[in-house]
DNA sequence: ACCTGAACACCGTTCAAGT
DNA sequence: ACCTGAACACCGTTCAAGT
């Protein structure tokens, strides 16, 4: 007798999103519109619903912006794991900040009151950086040389992606420099 | 006939804010509140007057903001020009970022779509940067060095703002190693 | 000439009512 | 069980009306 039809009688209304479609919209509305583009009547219209009914997969805007600078991170840590040398894992870097800037910007260097990832998934990406910080300057040194070598490359890929270098000059040739200065001032440590 | 009364004619209300207060009141709320804080309602509130009076002195809250980055970045050239050696500009690059951290992050590393400060602004807080750029790796690579050495600086700060440095680790070590393996590692090329 | 209340189009979010 | 319209408190901004 109760299942006589479950089908219609668990299902009145068929899912019409997802929370993996939602997470989608608002990132490309991310790199689109840019954090302040990034609203609940955007992507609500971009997965075909209300906005209200996006509260039923994500508790909040601040939510949902989390959960987009999450998956953000576990895609870098994802594409460093793969790059061997030091100059490898770093061009990468730049490479994913050149191909998603706005979501670069948001999880490097995202301003105060911005909502962040949970902790494991940035130290997930950073698994690589200590990886060759050991590999350049010896094992003992690895976090200080991951730290620097990723503050500047964070540092770099933000002051090219904001327009700060502003005074001409190559950037790929400052690049190169700041590459090869660094991998060879680590190297002397170890 | 004209002038029986100019003060009353000229003034029928008198100046009950000024564009200064508003940019300090701004300033303040950034810091406070960080960006999303900076709203209109609540600079009015501070200078004591009502939100619609605010835009006879700015043309927008875009505009205010761009005033904010435009006042800091004043304040962080003096507080740069002022230092010798490359280590003093560097540490009191890292100094201001303390004392400001929203206000920093706001002229360093702006997100996509937040407005920043015109050209000159941008300009005149790198000539020190130049300066130990061309002390530091020669004339013919200042420019080259002076990005190095600021990007990474961008980076360490604005990561230790963010709470970027998760591994533990003393950060002042971290910042101490940078410093000595850059200003090595640009020396060696002059 | 500066200031204000009222109004507008937008936010994020809640909730009762629909299916 | 998911979806929606209506509603609320907030934004930034405009503008006619006050002094």
């Amino acid at each position: 007798m109760a299942n006589v039809n479950s089908y219609t009688r668990r299902m009145p209304t068929p899912d019409r999103t997802s929370l993996d479609a939602i997470v989608d919209a608002a990132r490309d509305l991310l790199e689109e519109q840019g954090l302040t583009g990034l609203t609940m009547n955007a992507v609500a219209l971009r997965v075909g619903v209300r906005p209200p009914s996006l509260y039923k997969r994500v508790s909040s805007r601040e939510q949902l912006v989390q959960l987009v600078a999450e998956a953000t991170l576990t895609g870098v840590a994802v594409r460093l794991d793969r790059m061997e040398s030091a100059a490898e894992v770093v061009n990468e870097f730049r490479r994913f900040g050149h191909a998603h800037p706005a979501a670069f910007q948001l999880v490097m260097t995202p301003a105060a009151g911005i909502p962040t990832a949970r902790r494991e998934f940035g130290e997930r990406a950073s698994d690589a950086m200590l990886r060759i910080g050991g590999m350049l300057a010896g094992e003992e040194h690895a976090l200080v040389a991951a730290r620097t070598l990723t503050a500047w490359a964070t540092g770099f890929v933000s002051m090219e992606l904001n327009g700060s270098f502003q005074l001409g000059g190559d950037i790929d040739e400052a690049w190169r420099f700041g590459v090869a200065r660094l991998i060879d001032a680590l190297t002397r440590v170890g």
